[in-house]
Formats: structure tokens, sequence, C-alpha cells
DNA sequence: TCAATACTTCGAATAAAGTCGAAATAACAC
DNA sequence: GTGTTATTTCGACTTTATTCGAAGTATTGA
């Protein structure tokens, strides 16, 4: 942990973007925004590639915003969503493995620590 | 990622295993996990340290256990657990960005692809 | 053998998520 | 203004998860 570059979220957050991943349906939409990059999709497009109903789909990308995962920008009338697992994904792996072998009679060599 | 040891695991069994880590009781247990290291710890410390009831604990440990994050083995009459949330967390994030920008106009340079 | 320990399984209660369609809102075209 | 498209909110329902205690299964030690 020299520099800060990796931030660890709490518990509550970090558990609440994993349960937003949980999910078939999510895990599906969010392959779609990571596939499609920073421009995003609007959430009729991805109606189209998922066959998610619309009002189903205004629920699930609502969690995936609030775990951090996506960002949602008005757009005319359309609501374009974007991934931002890449960073997210990579903070909450490191919640998980931060603290790795701390407990341990003894130092792990094969697991590198931030 | 030397190699082509890198495997992401279909989208049913990813989604359980983000799903097994979306509950806060199930995301710290794995954490005291990963922090004891590959010694692990019987169901009976795990307890002790989460003050979780010994039939719940069993409950999440085998969900656990079934997305392939923790391996259990008998021993004696206790129960041993460990993380093997490393490796596992390296196919999960794998899995999602694995395809990055794949559909986008450009190539993407900030997301190293696998 | 009998009793104690360490879990696991079972069954049932409660809580939370997921799903849908219909009505509501908002933006645009005319 | 009216009508169309895109999304959201609402309400109700079904499904799944969580949680517990009591009873059951191994394992060990006396």
């Amino acid at each position: 942990m020299k520099h800060e570059s990796q931030k660890t979220p709490p518990l509550t957050l970090a558990a609440a973007s994993f349960a937003a991943l949980g999910s078939e349906q999510r895990l599906s939409v969010l392959r779609a925004l990571v596939r499609a990059g920073p421009e995003g999709l609007s959430i009729g497009a991805l109606g189209d590639r998922t066959g998610v109903t619309g009002s189903t789909l205004t629920h699930h990308l609502k969690l995936l915003a609030a775990a951090g995962l996506v960002k949602q920008t008005r757009q005319g009338r359309s609501t374009i969503c974007a991934a931002v697992a890449y960073e997210e994904i990579q903070a909450l792996a490191h919640f998980l493995l931060t603290e790795c072998c701390a407990d341990a009679p003894a130092p792990c060599k094969e697991h590198p620590h931030g």
C-alpha cells in the first residue's frame, strides 16, 4: 500500500457491487456495455441485445449504477449507459485480496501484495 | 497473465460466483479466509471470528465452495476451509473485461487485453 | 460402550429480489 | 397544441435467499 492508486471500498459497498454482478441478466448486460466501450449503449439497444423488458432493464441498470459499475447519462429521450467496470473490478479484486495471508504464520510469496 | 492459463468461466458460473461474494456475511467470511492464508480455518474458528451461527455458516460456506472460491477438507471432526479466491477473482475479472471494447468503433488503448 | 465435540441436514419462518404490464413522464416532430 | 418514441415509476405477484433451532451424523476420548 505504498501509493494510494488502489482504494478499497467499504465492506457494505463491496458486497453491493458483487451482488450487482451476481445475476446472469445483469452480468450479460454489463458485458454488452464492456464490449461497447466508452460510448455506451441506450437502454433500448440493450433491450434489443439481451431480450430484457424495459422496466426490468431500468431496474437492473439502476442497481449497476448504484454499485458504481455503470454510468448513465440522458441524451435526448434516450438514456445512455456506459460501463466503468474496469476500475471498479480492479478495486473489488483489491478489496478481497489486499490483506491476503495477513494472519498466516508464514508470509506468502505467491500472492503479490499491493 | 503470462501464458494462456486465464480461462473465463461460463456466464452461469461467473454469476453464481459474483452472487456468492454479494453478501456482507459471506464477504467477511471469505476475507477472514484470505487473511488466514492457505492453512485456512475451521468452521468453528470462523464462527468465533464472525459471530455467525453454525448452520448458517455451513450454508454460506457451501455456496462459496460451489462457486470455487473456497476449498473444504475434513480433518478429524473439523471442516477446514481455505480461500482459493486469488485465482478465482482474477478469472472473474478476466471474464468481465476480456472483451472490453470489442464492439467499440475505435480500439481502446487504456484497457490492456488479455 | 457412552458422552462430548464439530458439523450438517432438515423444516419452516421471514425477508429480499426479480418480473411484468399498465400508467406516467419527458423529449422531440409536426 | 397532438401524437410518437424512450424510459421510468408503480403495484402486484412470484420466486429465491436468509436465517434459525432442533434433530441427525461422524469423530474422538475416556
